[in-house]
DNA sequence: AATTCGTGGCC
DNA sequence: TGGCCAAGAAT
């Protein structure tokens, strides 16, 4: 905490608090969740707001509101009807944990949304964030509630260059909030906060000139605001090696398996495929093996036919395609079918398989 | 701490 | 056109 002080030094934060609240008061959007504070209202919108944008929001927000007025509504309604209703919005365990978390607030609470940060914390589906601005949108209760809108206009006022891709640096600015935040205006203060950053304070190009608060910002004044918020990026994807088996049988239909109902592309159907170990040079070798070990099967492993890669956001998988034949009757299992093409067709595969199943079966 | 979970809009 | 997101949380 005594790390902070040095940050706060000479900072006025009841002139930053005027500044800020009377912009908001002048210059706020209309949106139809600031019609009233109604915890619940707050409630859902702040749900729907995550890592989604305002516009996306605003026609599911009104088409819900209308479905489920009151927070009983939800809380009685089907959950199949919930999550039709957030049908295209992304995120779908959203929509789970809200519905739980509402009935939760029905049985536990009386159906009156919890106004203690103890409480509210240990709904399903809010975090820190939701957790503080329910509080202070909703009751005016002083509390944080930073988001990437928050950490990169209160980097760019303070001028603090810690990493904001780091989860630890959150802490920092809700600490840093806790020092600065009006307590006779909590609600319009961090919602102004957020305000700013979504059309004054953007990520590129801010419009300082415009900016209500702009002679509290040492960014400004230091000419660094283009430099700031300091955000690492997501590191190279890494490289990992994969062999994979296009394995067909004597009357020609494919080998395939389901991955794991956890993790990375979770129940999706695949070939036979493994990462090759480090130092492992005989792809040809290690899948035939593994063939063996993971399903019992002996195969003939043909010629090397192609080489793939698939990225996603941690990693690219570089996929070694080998075709061949199963030397034996399959036994099938839930999760180790023999399909025919058009039984394929039918399965979801992960879009690295649908490259191999095109590659492989345009011949 | 690192991964995963969706979608549409932007330059 | 393809990265880069946008009012994060759960695991």
């Amino acid at each position: 905490m005594k790390v902070y002080l040095d940050i706060l030094q000479g900072f006025n934060a009841q002139e930053f608090q005027q500044d800020l609240i009377s912009w908001f008061e002048q210059e706020q959007r209309d949106l139809p969740w600031r019609v009233n504070k109604d915890p619940y209202r707050v409630w859902i919108s702040e749900i729907m707001l995550q890592q989604t944008r305002v516009e996306a929001v605003k026609p599911y927000y009104k088409n819900f509101m209308e479905k489920f007025p009151t927070l009983t509504d939800l809380a009685d309604a089907a959950e199949d009807e919930v999550l039709k209703a957030w049908e295209g919005l992304g995120y779908y365990s959203r929509a789970r944990n809200l519905q739980a978390a509402v009935r939760e607030v029905r049985d536990t609470y009386g159906g009156i949304v919890p106004n203690t940060p103890e409480e509210i914390g240990k709904l399903k589906g809010v975090g820190p964030y939701t957790k503080g601005a329910i509080l202070s949108i909703a009751y005016d209760i002083p509390e944080p509630a930073v988001d990437g809108n928050v950490m990169r206009v209160m980097s760019r006022i303070l001028s603090i260059w810690e990493d904001i891709a780091k989860p630890k640096t959150r802490q920092l600015f809700e600490d840093v909030i806790r020092q600065v935040i009006s307590h006779d205006n909590p609600s319009y203060f961090n919602q102004g906060l957020m305000e700013l950053g979504a059309l004054i304070c953007i990520p590129k190009n801010p419009s300082c000139l415009l900016c209500p608060v702009r002679q509290h910002c040492r960014a400004f004044h230091e000419g660094v605001q283009k430099e700031l918020p300091v955000k690492s990026k997501a590191k190279e994807p890494k490289l990992v090696p994969i062999v994979a088996g296009v394995f067909r049988t004597p009357n020609g239909k494919y080998v395939v398996n389901k991955r794991p109902s956890t993790g990375l592309l979770a129940n999706m159907w695949e070939f036979p495929n493994v990462e090759v170990k480090e130092g492992i040079t005989n792809h040809k070798q290690q899948l035939m093996y593994h063939m063996k070990e993971q399903f019992d099967l002996h195969v003939e492993v043909g010629e090397y036919t192609l080489n793939i890669q698939h990225g996603f956001t941690h990693r690219t998988w570089d996929i070694f395609v080998f075709e061949g034949m199963v030397q034996q009757e399959v036994i099938e299992t839930e999760t180790l079918k023999v399909m025919s093409r058009e039984e394929m067709e039918e399965r979801t595969f992960s879009r690295s398989h649908q490259k191999i199943y095109e590659a492989c079966t345009k011949k």
